[in-house]
DNA sequence: GTATATTAGTTAGATTACTAATGATTAGAG
DNA sequence: CTCTAATCATTAGTAATCTAACTAATATAC
């Protein structure tokens, strides 16, 4: 039992629980959780606002949950709605001054916990890690 | 930007993700979540019957999300509580039948998958990939 | 032996996610 | 042009997770 495929898949799931809670904790001060502060930075990081639907894509979530997700930054005065005047249909969300900076706080705290977390690695085996992890990653959606 | 360290975070969460969701899909079918199989997994192979606390911690999740999952695979026949003799507070979580059948199946399933997915990969950079992240969590979880 | 602390389970409320159904609007086929 | 398709956002319902506060029961300290 617990061959060596079990061994990683146990390893793969098991590290980026533990590293997403490790973010959580340290970003907990700041009241936004790393689903909010992600699509504060997709919706940042794009030249023009954004749809719902374009954000929904580029976060891998349904256009249901980014609806939910967009009430409540809203409620906290980090992003607006803005009515789309081409298409009636579409709103943008629109980072406000409140959410940039704390894009700003975010990013960089989110550095340090990698920095904090791979310094003590051999860069070597972390550059073949990423290309098995994107390889597969990459298999995996090529397949549906 | 995009340095090596940003890259490795990125892949670590999305290949974790897609094969997450990969999983879900093969598992659809069967009506249940890889949190509930997960829950049936760890119950079926203890050897006595284990208390909803005990369950909670080997799955790494509060008591409170136990007892609303317990509820849900009660509520589908999977696991009945059993109230303990010698503890008035401990109730245990016994699979039944049809839970023991589930889990069969779902072991099956599992190991398919990942069999799938890494067969193409070579054994030694899996097994190079395997420590690495084995040594991160480690470290992450040993500095709270 | 009683007062205090700890443990097991629960409830309640919030966040994040999904699917399915609906309304409004736009785009395309004929 | 008009009827039908597809698209965007929303609502409703469910799952899974957390924290915080609670009850009941047991264990420990004095």
């Amino acid at each position: 039992m617990s061959d060596l495929e079990e061994r990683f898949s146990n390893a793969l799931h098991g590290t980026a629980r533990a590293w997403r809670q490790a973010i959580d904790r340290r970003l907990k001060y700041l009241g936004v959780s790393q689903a909010s502060w992600m699509t504060i930075a997709v919706a940042a990081k794009a030249r023009q606002p954004l749809s719902q639907s374009e954000l929904a894509d580029r976060l891998a979530v349904e256009g249901a949950t980014m609806v939910a997700m967009v009430d409540r930054l809203v409620k906290a005065g980090l992003v607006k709605r803005q009515p789309s005047t081409a298409d009636r249909r579409v709103k943008r969300v629109v980072v406000t001054e409140a959410g940039y900076r704390l894009f700003d706080t975010v990013k960089a705290e989110a550095a340090a916990v990698r920095k904090e977390l791979l310094s003590k690695m051999d860069p070597k085996k972390i550059e073949a890690a990423t290309e098995l992890l994107e390889a597969l990653q990459g298999m995996i959606e090529a397949a549906p």
